[in-house]
This record gives structure tokens, sequence and C-alpha cells, in this order.
DNA sequence: AATATCTTGCAGTCG
DNA sequence: GCAAGATATT
């Protein structure tokens, strides 16, 4: 047996972890250090040298893209195919127990998966429909309740209101809409995973299958799994499976949706004899780069404790530039990339990382100004857009006419003459009678509708009967286009007026040209092939759509980019109270995360890191103003280099850095504006300030000049009689 | 009931 | 600065 493939490369502490003996194993594995390797080299090891059937092996992961990774390179490394290999995420891997064992389950067999949109209607329309007052129940908080005990494991059921008022409410509010879920068969996210979990206490047989199927149990970013992903794992392995976990506690950044970095000690825990790695060895970042970042995390208390180090050289410093507001901020980074590609580099070694997804629209319109390609991951996904769920919702409908959520949604898109006040009158009737709105629909709500809506309701009703019909044994995609054309969605689009519909209708078109080029994954291969496009629309709302070919820039949030690395990588907007981000600034422990969160962004970089920051920065239409966040101040001044644009010669009195500003002479250039951005002016009453934004031109041009003393102010050139300093 | 216009809330991160 | 929801208008 020739094992050079698998073990040629690995390190010491890669190789022991590679060929452990079959006993549960707990790898920490630092950012850079390998750690999808080792996953990917245990399983070709078992496979190949343990002679361990890929049947036994199950694989979790926690997104697609990670997934998917995964399986190439198990394939690529032993060199054969391995469907039969269980690699997949959390909840896609729930989702199969669930199809698999729907009865079990106790779900319908057409049972559709709700994204948090989705999720979020339903709660509103059920607190509108419980006549409760939406600014004291909170549709958002509701959500996030009911989740929050779902990530926990608890049903409404078995929840104590501690004599709460509040409390008991909400936990009424997280029955009721679990009992609208069932109804319409239809299960969140969340769900999901609790559901798969009851699923085998509730059916030993069930589980006792899995246990002696599943020997091997190997689960990456274990330090993101919550209460009931672990609870899941736990009851799988059982008393024989053997865990094989990666993780990293210092890369823990998913705690707002229930992530237990704690996780990583339980295991321990739990399983007494678990051998212990510590992958500590970088191979992807420069010295530098590397320092900055242990020396940021090191600011958190409660680590497992490990510090990584690397045998590269030095590198660049890192690079801090002070911008004066965001569109400052895009332009420096577009001139950087400019000359990065100049220099014979790749555009898609770029990636620009910020902390929430708003970011990205200045940078898209600096890119798009300067035609540098780029893509952005993330945000409004394909499958998220409004007409693409709409049709979905037609889609969806056939497929299980008990789906309230969808009836609602497409039961008057287009507009056919069924308003409010009949939707009201169906949906409480179906509350009455517990019945799913199809069900009330068909009797017209027992007769209470007027005749003119009951006849437009039974429209809709043979509409939806028609094109369930008529698509029929059609090929998905063909199913996907008539019924975008039946229902009527294209012709209404095309009734918007400008560039917007004829944006959706594209979107509609690929929407077919999606259901075209679908291919089931091997656990969606067991369905129906509209419920298995239907499951994978929701469990990966499209996130690989763009070309993936074409050179361009990446733009990621900063979550998004865990586990990826690039080159040349920008960090932008890292000022407080954007990251770390407001919500999370007086709270310890969101802060540990919001540091984590830095110290995964710095560790993605592998030869240069810049990181940005506005004072001046325009947030929901008006200016917001901000300071270097922290983490910047956190990083040894020995690695940093600060660059500033600014030709003042004496330096500004409000910024509250002191670091030695390196003199760039070109870096200003704005134009042939007469005032400069960044221009230290004087002004006879107000004092010394620095220009902070302008408009127009001439005399009529108005600047705004941040004042020592008087702060912010906008001036009128003619008036103002500013003198240059 | 449909459409036009105004107001409000939003955007913190994901499957 | 935008989209969904509320309100006004037809």
């Amino acid at each position: 047996m020739d094992v050079t493939p698998i073990l040629d490369g690995l390190n010491d502490a890669q190789r022991q972890a590679v060929t452990a003996a079959a006993e549960p194993m707990l790898v920490l594995a630092g950012a850079g250090s390998g750690k999808t390797r080792v996953l990917v080299h245990r399983i070709a090891w078992l496979i190949e040298v343990e002679r361990v059937s890929p049947l036994g092996i199950l694989a979790v992961t926690f997104t697609n893209k990670a997934s998917a990774e995964m399986r190439a390179r198990i394939e690529t490394l032993l060199n054969m195919p391995v469907g039969n290999l269980w690699v997949g995420t959390f909840h896609g891997l729930a989702h199969r127990l669930l199809r698999r064992h729907y009865q079990e389950a106790q779900l319908p067999q057409g049972f559709q998966i709700i994204d948090s949109d989705d999720q979020l209607r339903i709660i509103k329309r059920m607190i509108k429909g419980l006549e409760l007052d939406e600014t004291a129940w909170v549709p958002r908080e509701v959500q996030y309740f009911i989740n929050a005990q779902k990530d926990e494991g608890r049903r409404a059921a078995n929840m104590d209101d501690r004599g709460d008022y509040s409390r008991a409410q909400m936990i009424k509010l997280y029955q009721s809409y679990q009992d609208i879920c069932e109804r319409s068969g239809l299960v969140d996210f969340a769900e999901l995973l609790l559901r798969a979990h009851e699923l085998w206490l509730k059916n030993p047989d069930i589980l006792g299958h899995y246990q002696r199927r599943f020997q091997h149990v190997l689960v990456d970013e274990f330090q993101d799994t919550n209460t009931i992903q672990y609870a899941w794992l736990r009851v799988l392995t059982g008393k024989t499976g053997i865990p094989f976990a990666v993780g990293d506690d210092d890369q823990s950044i998913y705690g707002w949706r229930g992530a237990r970095g704690e996780n990583m000690q339980r295991l321990q825990t739990d399983f007494p004899g678990i051998s212990l790695i510590k992958l500590e060895q970088n191979y992807r970042s420069t010295a530098n780069i590397l320092n900055a970042a242990n020396a940021v995390i090191d600011n958190n208390a409660g680590r497992l404790g490990k510090k990584l180090w690397t045998d590269d050289n030095e590198g660049d410093p890192i690079r801090i530039y002070n911008a004066y507001n965001e569109r400052d901020e895009a332009e420096f980074i577009t001139a950087r990339i400019q000359d990065w590609v100049a220099q014979g580099n790749a555009r898609a070694d770029i990636a620009i990382l910020y902390r929430s997804n708003a970011q990205s629209r200045v940078f898209e319109e600096a890119f798009f100004q300067n035609s540098v390609p780029y893509r952005v991951y993330g945000g409004l996904r394909f499958f998220e857009r409004a007409e693409i769920k709409d049709a979905m919702g037609y889609l969806r409908l056939i497929q299980n006419r008990d789906d309230d959520a969808s009836f609602e949604r497409i039961i008057n898109l287009p507009t056919r003459g069924i308003g409010a006040a009949t939707i009201t009158i169906i949906r409480d009737c179906a509350r009455a009678n517990a019945t799913p709105m199809w069900h009330a629909a068909l009797s017209s709500a027992g007769g209470q509708l007027s005749a003119r809506a009951a006849n437009a309701v039974q429209t809709f009703l043979a509409l939806i009967e028609k094109i369930d019909e008529d698509t029929q044994g059609l090929d998905l995609h063909e199913q996907v286009n008539r019924t975008i054309n039946q229902s009527g969605l294209i012709a209404h689009y095309k009734k918007e007026k400008g560039e917007r519909g004829e944006a959706r209708i594209e979107n509609l078109d690929e929407l077919v040209t999606a259901a075209e080029g679908f291919e089931p994954d091997d656990a969606e291969l067991e369905l129906p092939p509209l419920m298995a496009f239907l499951a994978h629309a929701a469990l990966e709302a499209g996130d690989d759509q763009a070309d993936k070919w074409e050179d361009c820039v990446q733009m990621m949030t900063l979550h998004s980019a865990k586990g990826l690395e690039f080159p040349l990588v920008f960090m932008a907007g890292v000022e407080e109270g954007l990251f770390p981000h407001k919500r999370s600034i007086n709270d310890p422990s969101g802060l540990e995360e919001e540091r984590r969160l830095c110290y995964v962004g710095i560790t993605r970089a592998m030869q240069q890191l810049y990181i940005s920051h506005a004072e001046q920065r325009r947030m929901w239409g008006s200016e917001t103003y901000a300071q270097a966040s922290r983490f910047i101040n956190e990083i040894p001044a020995e690695l940093v280099e600060d660059i500033r644009p600014k030709i003042a010669v004496s330096p500004p009195a409000f910024n509250s850095s002191n670091r030695q500003a390196v003199r760039r002479p070109n870096a200003a250039t704005r134009s042939d504006a007469p005032i400069k951005l960044g221009q230290r002016v004087s002004h006879a009453k107000f004092g010394e300030g620095v220009v902070m934004n302008y408009e127009g031109a001439g005399p009529h041009a108005r600047v705004q000049v941040n004042f020592e003393y008087e702060g912010m102010k906008w001036l009128v050139m003619s008036y103002a009689k500013l003198e240059l300093l």
C-alpha cells in the first residue's frame, strides 16, 4: 500500500492527527494551519489504509461551499468518486434524514423548507392575526426568541414561563408559530436540526441503524456547533462512534446564532480519553500578518491557548489607511487594486472584507466607474429576490397545497381581484377550523365570501390546479417555464415600468436556466425533481450564481470569508461602532466575538493586508463620524505603516491616533477642485479645521469643515472666506 | 379593489 | 438611500 500521497507534505502534528488510531480526537487548529487538509487526509487514510468503507463515514461542515470542497478534495486525493460517502452541512444532512424518514418525523411527504425571510413573514401575519400590538411584540424579536429556543432544543410545550407574563406570551407565540408550520407542512432552518434530533430520540431503531453505520463522524469548524447540533452529534456517536472534531476557538464567530464555543471543552468532558492535537504552524501568512493577528486575539480572555507561528519571512507591514469618508476609502482601495493588477497580479487574488453587507455598495460604485470587475458574495442572493420567491411560491403551492406562506404570497399576485378583506376572511376561516388556507378557500370560507370575491378565489384555485395538471410529467425547467408564464408573473412584471421590470424578467428567465442546469446532489437524487429543486433553493439560496472563472475582485463580509485565503486583503470600515459593531460594544462577550472576527479577517491575508477606516461615513442617508477601531490600536506599531493622504504639515488635532504619518504626496490628488479633501483651512470665527467634504464647484460650492473647537459645519465658499493653510 | 404617493423602518453576521 | 408597508386617491 502506497500511503505517500496521503502523508506527503504533512508536518508532524498533521500526520499524527491523520494517522491516529480509531479513537476520539479533537484537533485544535489555528487559522491557516491546514485544518481542512487534515480532515481530507484523515478520511482518505481511513478509507485507503484502515479499509473503512466510505459508507461508514460521516463528514459534517457548516457551509455548502465547505462540503463541496471537501468532497472534491477527497476524490482528488483518492483519485476515485466516493458517492456513498456522506459529506454535508448540518442542515443538508438533517434534511436528508427527514426526507428519508418523514413519517417517523411526523412530517408530510411534501414538506417545504422556509428561509428566515419566509419565517419572518409568517410571524408578522401571525401577530397581526392574533391582534397583538406589533410594537410590543416585535416580529424580529419573536423570531429570534423562537430560533434561540429551537437552537437549544426546547419546545414550547416543555417551557416554563417562570411566572413572567412577557415570557409566557413569547412561549404562546412560539407554539402558535409552530402550529402554523405544522398545518402548512413548513420547516424552518432550526426546525430541520431539532426534528432530526428528535427523530433519533423517538425512534431507537432508526438511531441504531445510523449509529451502526457511521462509525466515524468527522466535524469541521467544531467551534461553530450550537447546542442542538452538538446533541445530534453526541446521540449519533453514542457509545461506539468515534468523533474526529476540528476547530479553532479563536474563530468562533457565530455566537449570535447559538454557536457554543464551549462545545470544544464539552467534547473533552464527554469523551474523557479524547486525544488533543494542536496545529500551530501557519502556512498561509507572512510573519507580520500573523503577529498582528496574534496580538489582537491576545486581548481575549479564556482561550484554549495556542500560538500560531510561521517559517515565512516578515513580509510587508500592515498598511493602515485613514480615509476622510467611505468614498475616499473606496477610491484608495481602487487605486491600490489597479496598482496590483498593473504589476501583473490577478484580481481574483484580492478580497475586500467588511463587517456588514451594506458596505459593498460604495465599492461597487467605485469599481463600476473604474471598470474593475468584481463579485459580491452574500447580500441579496438569487433565491431571495422577490420575483424569484413569487415564482417559487407558485411551484411550492403546486407541490404542496397546504403551504399557507406561499398561498398568501401569490393569491393576489398578479392582482386578480382578491383584496385584503377577502384574504382576511379566508385566513380567519382557516384558523377557526385549523385547516390550511387552501382548504378554507375551496369552500369560499364556508360561504362567507361575496359572490364576486368567491368567484375570484375559485379562479385562483383553478389556475393552480390547471398549472399542476399542465406541467405533470414535464422536465423540471419546462415545468418552471410554464409555471411562470401561466401564473401571469411574466406578464405582470412586463407591465412594471423601467429597468426594474426588465431585470425581474431576466431573473425569472434565469430561474428557468437554473432549473435546466439543476443537478441534484446525491441526497436530492432520492426526491422528485421539483421537490429537490425547491429544497435546494431554500438551503443554498443561490450563492454560487456568478461566473467563477472571470478574474474579478472578491467582496464579502468577514463572516463569509472564514475558511478562505487571499494574497491581498483589504479590511474596510474598521471603525468603532461599525467594527466592533455598536450592538456588541457594551457586551464583553459580544466584543470578544467581534475581536475573533477581526482575527479571522487578518488571518485571511497571505501577503499583504490593508486596513482602512473612514472618519466620516454615510449611513442610512445621513453622515456619521467614527474613530479608528480599537482593534487597529491592538496591532503593535512596529508591524504597521500608516498611510495618510494629507498634505497638511501640522498633524490634525482631532485625530487621536499618535502614529507617525507617512507622507504620500500623490494620494490626495483629487480632480482639480480648488479645495481638497483633508485641506486644512482657517475661518475668521470658527478657527482651524479640516475639509471633510464638498458639493458643487465655484463660488456656490459648499464645503464641510471639521473645526477643532466648533465641530462639523457646512459652509458656502463665497461667504466663508476660508484661508487655506 | 387597484394604483399612486407618502412614511417608516431598516442593515449585523448565516444555513 | 432603499424597499416594504401604510395611507390617500381614483
